[in-house]
DNA sequence: ATCCCGAGGG
DNA sequence: CCCTCTGGAT
């Protein structure tokens, strides 16, 4: 007999609100509030420290100030200049590429719609969420491997298909709070259920965490 | 050595 | 479903 959908959704309250208490300073690392500055700080965030985005962005977007600028870029240019957030020829590209649609089909600005983003190339179902949640204020939950891994310890969802993961935890979680969600247990997984080594001990919420692997790792 | 606030391609 | 792209952190 599966857990009730009710009881999922009692369970997930609980576990939100011990989390916020925990988390009040819970946000976002990348605080772009400009869509296309959002955009392309996501995208450049993949595989990368927070730290080196902003350093590399600081530059970049004095160069770059609208997808106009992006779409007529020099692709080794740009390469160069995001060179240390890693793929960075996959990235340059991805950038210039989407840019040039943003151009063409968007007039230059960001969409607001999922189907929209993620139509531009270079954009996926995370980075769409995330430019929906923080530059749009549109609630969304953005599924990074922190959100997934925390959502699976948590018993948040069980599938180990992260489109659907995105579609349980949207299911458990009221709407109004998907965004400062997608916060929480990103956050929640960067400081303490790290992949390798989880802090349980220091866990906020092991007495809520139904993961059978949780404080063995420093048994 | 292994993983990471991904996405596209085969 | 698999693989690849990349530097950096641990």
């Amino acid at each position: 007999m599966a857990e009730s959908l009710e009881r999922r959704k009692a369970r997930a309250r609980a576990l939100v609100r011990r989390l916020e208490r925990t988390y009040p300073d819970a946000r976002i690392a990348l605080t772009f509030s400009n869509p296309l500055e959002l955009l392309v700080a996501t995208i450049l965030a993949a595989q990368c420290t927070d730290e080196r985005v902003n350093q590399v962005t600081q530059g970049l977007f004095k160069k770059y100030r609208t997808a106009e600028a992006y779409a007529k870029a020099d692709l080794a240019a740009l390469e160069r200049e995001v060179y240390s957030t890693g793929f960075f020829k996959a990235k340059a590209r991805a950038i210039i590429g989407m840019a040039k649609d943003l151009v063409a089909k968007h007039g230059g600005q960001v969409p607001r719609s999922l189907g929209e983003l993620t139509a531009l190339p270079g954009v996926g179902r995370k980075t769409a969420n995330v430019v929906l949640g923080n530059a749009y204020g549109q609630p969304a939950i953005a599924v990074d491997t922190h959100v997934f891994r925390v959502s699976q310890r948590l018993g948040l969802a069980k599938s180990e298909d992260p489109e659907k993961v995105h579609d349980q935890l949207c299911q458990v979680i009221a709407r109004a709070k998907w965004t400062r969600v997608s916060h929480l247990l990103t956050t929640h997984g960067r400081r303490v259920c790290t992949a390798r080594s989880p802090a349980c001990p220091d866990c906020p919420v092991l007495a809520l965490c139904p993961w059978p692997g949780k404080t063995r790792a420093f048994a």
